[in-house]
DNA sequence: AGCACGCCGACT
DNA sequence: GTCGGCGTGCTC
């Protein structure tokens, strides 16, 4: 026992990560009498202002701050400590992305505005005893109150269907009495057993291999690749009630989740209950709930978005990724991560394993699953009786389309046929906007962004001129700003809305609905036009890649891409691979339902390798040639490229800083420094931006380079910025 | 990342 | 004469 002395000189102290961009957790007392713990909650002064921070492990060779800076902990929260695993997590993440943790942190910590615990509500529970005078609704209370120790007023007044002020009257007469309830779940208790699907052979065997290595309680990634249709998504919600079973909490990541109605729909009918929800568009009180609730190991599931890995869990035994070759996994702001990366972290770090599903996985996660670093679960039948649709490619050379027009006869004919049964058609073109080029007929000028040189992108709906790059706008012009001659524009090339304008000219009977992500009115009017056209209101659907993701469409039986080359020539090294996802999940739209279905797909080069892999269907002659065409040409498969975004207030201090960095990285033989001419430059509020690529060996080199190329070549004090992006998933 | 301090233009 | 623009510097 120290004596008394000793406790009022023993200054103790502890790191505390707080949200700034530190490289180091700063110290903080601890007051007499406060317990805290690495993980820790707490309230810091920072500055002027109180922050949240968490408690950190000591580290070796304790900092030597000032002591007389040393200021003490204000408040510790009444919230679980965040967990060793995920204070590893949050250390591994701010050293790989070469971020300071306490900005990692941020993204733990950002959700709730107190970490303090929700409030208790009024509830009540029966006394025994019953009011002398009985009627038929106050029977009903009674009858229904008894089927549980405590009630919410509203609660029991709804469940027995009569209103509150029955509920009221009986509490006056002494028939409850009033009791403390804990806040109510923010979700309903997930039931293993409400909906188990009938799997067929194959799905319960690729299900039982996954929930194997559930049970196994210890990292292993598997990578569960089948086709669209082919009930991944049921294979895998076994998984997760394993997991439920042995009480492990599970998160399923989802790309753009707040689109995807459709597989909240389908959780719910599997488990009786749905999911939380963690993505941008849950309310702040929501957000509050779900944070605080998973921390305590109330909420069991998760299905969010990419943030939804910093939620603190404490329990968790399972993450999945569905579709994880989608690019939205990468955030490509602040922190620059790859979320199904970063997943497969979580899940080793945390001692658990990770399922990826795709019916289109990543190059990366082949490579991986072919080396037998991840395991290989493939399902290759549809569901049920959901056809596969039948897929044919458009040679346009040989039958083109009318002067003026981008859809080819051949497409036309068939849409006309599908429409005259009363089913629908999909027409998919990945470009936004009416034409990607405007010009003058008279002088040959073309609309350029002046920021980056971009082509502006007319987009008729809006009167504007955009640039896709940076967001430059401008209005529509009449006339040509270089040589003045008035109506002498000219569209070159097709949008989506020059495609509804061909559409609602060939068939103006026909109920056409174009969709983009630039439709006004945002994702709320989004899902009522999806729901729209599930439910048949619709005819002729145009859309851009957005209408590739996960919505069900029973109507479809015909999906038409319109340029299915663009982007297979735009310099990208994934083009190939991008092209072939998105053409694979476009087509799979169609025949859900069980009609027989087909996509036509328009293209120029019908026998490029992209466009003969989708029409036959092999998939998997299309991986082996993209991984073999990286070995012969010498290049792994992933893992070796990074960039550093330079952004700056000018475009000369960006160039500057570019080339400062380039000088610092020398003559490194095994990394090559490449751009950042090559690299695409936008502006961005106001700031220009140039990406400067980096090629590496392995991770510890590319990035021990990195940290050092950056240190002989700090930004300069002013407005010049560096960040870094690991790139694990491209190829240069 | 915030937030304050600090030094130069258009206004009650 | 002030209000306020955002440049730069600091936070245990």
């Amino acid at each position: 026992m120290p004596s008394a002395i000793g406790q009022l000189f023993a200054v103790r102290t502890v790191p505390v990560l707080v949200p700034l961009p530190t490289e180091q957790p700063y110290s903080y007392l601890v007051p007499d009498g406060m317990e805290v713990v690495p993980g820790s909650i707490v309230q810091v002064p920072l500055g002027p202002r109180q922050v949240a921070g968490i408690v950190w492990d000591a580290a070796e060779g304790g900092d030597s701050v000032d002591p007389k800076k040393l200021r003490a902990i204000t408040h510790v929260f009444d919230c679980p400590p965040i967990d060793a695993a995920m204070r590893r997590f949050i250390d591994w993440v701010a050293d790989y992305t070469l971020s300071p943790p306490g900005l990692v942190a941020r993204m733990a910590l950002r959700a709730p505005v107190a970490f303090d615990p929700e409030p208790w509500i009024e509830g009540f529970a029966s006394t025994g005893s019953l009011p002398e005078r009985m009627t038929g609704a106050r029977e009903r209370v009674m009858a229904v109150a008894a089927e549980a120790p405590a009630w919410s007023r509203s609660g029991l007044a709804h469940a027995a269907g009569v209103s509150v002020s029955v509920v009221e009257g009986l509490v006056k007469l002494g028939a409850f009495a009033p009791v403390r309830l804990p806040p109510p779940p923010a979700v309903a208790e997930p039931d293993l057993h409400f909906g188990r699907a009938d799997l067929n052979e194959e799905q319960a065997e690729a299900a039982q291999t996954l929930v194997q290595a559930v049970a196994a309680e210890s990292f292993a990634v598997t990578l569960l690749e089948g086709v669209t249709g082919s009930g991944k998504t049921e294979v895998y919600f076994e998984a997760v009630a394993k997991a439920l079973e042995m009480g492990k909490q599970v998160l399923i990541l989802l790309p753009e989740i707040a689109l995807t109605q459709s597989f909240i729909d389908r959780f719910h009918q599997r488990f009786g209950a749905p999911p939380a929800e963690w993505h941008s568009d849950v309310s702040p009180r929501m957000r509050e709930k779900v944070w605080r609730q998973v921390a305590e190991g109330r909420v069991k599931v998760v299905a969010g978005a990419r943030s939804s890995l910093f939620l603190p869990f404490q329990n968790l035994g399972l993450v999945v990724v569905d579709e994880e070759h989608d690019p939205a996994y990468k955030q490509e702001e602040r922190t620059f991560y790859h979320a199904r990366d970063m997943a497969v972290v979580r899940a080793s770090i945390g001692g658990f394993p990770a399922i990826l599903a795709s019916a289109t996985p990543s190059i990366e996660s082949r490579v991986n699953a072919s080396s037998q670093r991840y395991g290989h679960v493939q399902l290759a039948a549809r569901f049920r009786d959901a056809a596969l649709p039948t897929l044919t490619l458009v040679d346009m050379r040989r039958h083109p389309p009318a002067r003026g027009k981008f859809i080819s006869p051949v497409l036309l004919t068939a849409i006309n046929e599908t429409v005259q049964r009363g089913e629908q058609a999909l027409l998919f073109l990945n470009r936004r906007g009416y034409a990607p080029l405007t010009l003058c007929r008279s002088c040959g000028h073309r609309f350029q962004c002046p920021d980056c040189s971009a082509w502006l992108v007319d987009h008729r709906l809006r009167g504007q001129l955009q640039c896709h790059h940076c967001g430059f706008n401008r209005p529509r012009p009449d006339s040509c700003p270089e040589c003045g001659t008035l109506d002498h524009l000219v569209a070159c090339g097709p949008g989506v809305e020059r495609i509804a304008e061909e559409m609602l000219a060939a068939f103006p009977d026909a109920r056409t609905i174009l969709l983009s992500s630039d439709l006004a009115g945002g994702p709320r009017r989004l899902r009522r036009e999806l729901d729209a056209i599930a439910g048949g209101e619709a005819d002729i659907i145009i859309g851009t890649q957005l209408v590739a993701k996960g919505h069900h469409f029973p109507l479809m039986t015909l999906v038409g891409a319109v340029d299915a080359d663009l982007g297979l020539s735009n310099g990208d090294p994934r083009a190939a691979e991008r092209t072939f996802q998105l053409l694979h999940q476009v087509t799979g739209r169609a025949g859900r339902s069980g009609r027989a279905s087909r996509g036509l797909i328009q293209t120029y080069q019908p026998e490029h390798p992209v466009m003969q892999a989708i029409a036959s269907g092999a998939s998997e002659r299309f991986y082996d040639r993209e991984i073999g065409e990286r070995e012969r040409a010498g290049l792994p498969p992933f893992g070796r490229l990074a960039s550093i975004i330079i952004s700056a207030a000018t475009r000369k201090e960006a160039e500057d800083h570019g080339r400062a960095l380039r000088r610092a990285a020398g003559e490194d033989g095994e990394i090559e420094v490449l751009g950042p001419a090559e690299a695409p430059l936008a502006v961005l509020r106001g700031r220009y931006r140039f990406r400067l690529l980096c090629q590496g060996g392995r991770r510890a080199p590319l990035q021990a380079f990195l940290r050092a190329m950056i240190a002989a070549a700090p930004p300069p004090r002013g407005s010049v910025q560096v960040q870094v992006d690991i790139d694990p998933q491209s190829f240069l």
